[in-house]
DNA sequence: TTCCATGTTCCGCA
DNA sequence: TTGCGGAACATGGA
């Protein structure tokens, strides 16, 4: 679940329900999932301190303290957040719990335990140190700011869009989709891309992460590949046969018949 | 039971 | 040296 748009999400259902509350407790069910930090600083760095504010880049959240160092949270392959209240039992596979001064608590569900839950004085640091890309919805990602960091690049397209160093935020299924509306074979070089391809990409990459955003990542349109990611199901553009491959070790959706395809495959 | 999974890191190789 | 791509990671669900 979790790429860019699905931790936009989680960041607006926080903001909406645990902004302006004060953390009251934190406690780790799981220390596997902690990162750098103990459990016991985390609820001390944590507890007594007020909400203030949420930051994204890419698949990282930063949650704002009042008073302390930010909360940062990476959902891994399998993270969420799930709010219940004082007379419900946590969810399963419920790692983190954040109770608030309102009698709610927040966990931090991270089934496969690869999410990641710490702390920074500074996301700007952290998300140098992470050698993170620019995030696609930063008011400073241009066209140009796109293909620039694509230049030189050697891979496949389908890998560079996932790489977080090129772009933060795009993973799976994400740039599956990128590449199905834009036609494109996940499989072409980079370097076999040219300027109107790009742009053509910048522009739908933007479109798709604030469309999937707007619908909650719950309601996408009629015409995705997002929610058909199975081989043998039509394209919803050209009735072709979605098929899978294994691109850069993952799973990959593509319909063959409008998805150009380098040469040789 | 086997395979697959939306993420990142590590290692071998070019 | 850089970077690409596959394997590994931990665990659950189909």
């Amino acid at each position: 679940m979790p790429e860019l748009p699905d931790v936009e999400v989680f960041a607006r259902t926080l903001g909406s329900t645990g902004l302006g509350r004060t953390v009251t407790g934190v406690e780790v069910l799981e220390t596997g999932v902690l990162d750098e930090v103990s459990a016991g600083d985390l609820d001390r760095a944590l507890s007594g301190h007020r909400l203030e504010a949420t930051r994204r880049h890419g698949k990282l959240l930063f949650v704002a303290t009042r008073g302390g160092p930010w909360l940062v949270v990476h959902f891994g392959m399998s993270g969420s957040f799930t709010a219940f209240g004082s007379d419900e039992d946590p969810p399963h596979h419920a790692r983190v719990l954040f109770t608030l001064d309102d009698g709610t608590t927040v966990a931090f569900v991270c089934p496969r335990k690869l999410g990641r839950v710490g702390l920074a004085d500074d996301p700007e640091a952290r998300i140098a140190a992470d050698g993170l890309g620019p995030d696609p919805l930063a008011e400073g990602f241009s066209a140009e700011t796109f293909r620039r960091r694509l230049a030189g690049r050697r891979g496949m397209v389908k890998t560079a869009l996932m790489n977080q160093s090129v772009v933060a935020g795009l993973g799976n299924e994400y740039s599956d989709e990128l590449l199905f509306q834009a036609g494109i074979h996940p499989r072409t070089p980079v370097a076999a891309l040219d300027g109107e391809t790009l742009e053509g990409l910048y522009r739908r990459l933007a479109d798709i992460v604030e469309r999937a955003v707007a619908g909650g990542t719950e309601d996408f349109p009629d015409g995705w590949l997002i929610t058909r990611r199975e081989a043998g199901t039509r394209c919803p553009r050209c009735g072709g046969e979605i098929e899978r491959l294994v691109v850069s070790g993952r799973g990959c959706y593509l319909c063959p018949d409008h998805q150009r395809s380098p040469e040789g495959t």
